[in-house]
DNA sequence: AGAATTTGACCCAG
DNA sequence: CTGGGTCAAATTCT
């Protein structure tokens, strides 16, 4: 077997440990007066995370070759299925296997709010140039699922592919769904999108400047942070830290509300970051929510008691990087004024 | 005219 | 068999 390829070994160990946590969780329920719903939809989801870590292994196994050099794993390649001899159906089988391992494509969705009903193509504006290519119905949703793909999907044999769908409960949000990275070299549009898992792959670093120590009044020291908390997104390396705030990923890459960013306060874990509602537009206004959250002895960090009222919101500002620098302020309004500020050594 | 979107048909996993 | 995802011909847009 062979998990060269970075994010599937990751996706791989993700998935266990997801199983382990959903089965601890559903240790703790079952020892509880919980509905019998929560511990059914608990099961569901620790099968599921077993079948994917299966899938991948399966995958793995049979798919042996390292892609060509400028290739994503996804690409249909007439060599997917190592075991077969050449035919006239290759091709066809081929993209049977890609079907399949798009399934493991790495997948990551975001909810994007939008200010008006017709504000649909700006909220979908991540940057990237997409095709669409289909729209369906889904059984019980109000409003049907949109399909698109890469528009240099033919040209440069980019395979990243989106689905956005209206939300059910509030129609001015849009959840995305986007599968597989760009491959392709798009024209530069400046803004590159925020979630993108190339860029989840970053380091990350919360800058924390000029910030007054002295004992301030909640909302003080919220207004403060509002003017002086920035996050910086750099690319691999180390850079100078004079701020004692760090944001690490959690996990192996895509932001989800099972796998947030954490907040750091010199080596403190203070809270953590997992998308609320994300604008793809840099000059847009973010939502992260913020939770507590521990570190296991995997290194993952899991969320201890998410609270709706802990919200982050955050002012993207576009760069002449391709990278971009996320200004974050915190919104006193929304934040829980004793969160994560409350926590030990915060201002020491 | 070429690019993009729409939409009914088809495929296939569950 | 059903529903989600994709294809591709028809249609619309630029």
């Amino acid at each position: 077997m062979d998990l060269g390829c970075n994010w599937e070994q990751k996706a791989l160990v993700n998935e266990l440990i997801q199983g382990i946590e959903l089965a601890k969780q559903l240790r703790v329920e079952l020892t509880s007066a919980s509905s019998s719903e929560s511990r059914e939809a608990l099961l569901q989801r620790i099968l599921s995370s077993y079948d994917k870590a299966l899938l991948i292994l399966k995958w793995s196994g049979s798919v042996a070759q390292p892609q060509p050099a400028g290739t994503y794993a996804g690409v249909p390649n007439s060599s997917v299925s190592a075991d077969v001899s050449p035919r006239s159906e290759d091709f066809e089988r081929g993209f049977k296997d890609v079907s399949k391992k798009r399934k493991l494509l790495p997948t990551w969705t975001k909810q994007v709010r939008v200010g008006s009903e017709n504000g649909l193509d700006g909220a979908t504006d991540d940057g990237y140039s997409w095709r669409k290519y289909g729209q369906k119905d889904i059984l019980g949703a109000t409003y049907p699922r949109s399909y698109y793909r890469c528009t240099y999907r033919n040209t440069q044999s980019c395979w990243a592919t989106k689905q956005v769908q209206r939300s059910e409960e509030d129609p001015t949000i849009f959840e995305i769904t986007y599968r597989g990275k760009h491959t392709c070299h798009q024209a530069s549009n400046s803004v590159a999108p925020p979630a993108s898992p190339e860029k989840q792959e970053l380091k990350k670093h919360i800058h924390h400047q000029n910030y007054n120590q002295q004992q301030q009044s909640s909302n003080d020291m919220l207004l403060n942070l509002r003017a002086n908390l920035r996050v910086n997104v750099e690319e691999g390396g180390n850079t100078e830290m004079a701020s004692p705030f760090s944001l690490s990923s959690a996990s192996f890459g895509c932001m989800t509300s099972e796998n947030p960013f954490s907040m750091l306060l010199n080596g403190d874990l203070l809270g953590s970051f997992s998308p609320s509602f994300i604008s793809p537009a840099a000059s847009e206004s973010n939502y992260y929510s913020v939770s507590p959250c521990q570190m296991d002895s995997f290194g993952q960090f899991h969320n201890l008691q998410p609270k709706e009222s802990e919200i982050i919101s955050a002012n993207t500002s576009a760069t002449n990087s391709p990278i971009g620098d996320l200004d974050f302020s915190i919104d006193p309004v929304d934040l829980n004024p004793n969160f994560p500020f409350d926590s030990p050594g915060f201002f020491d």
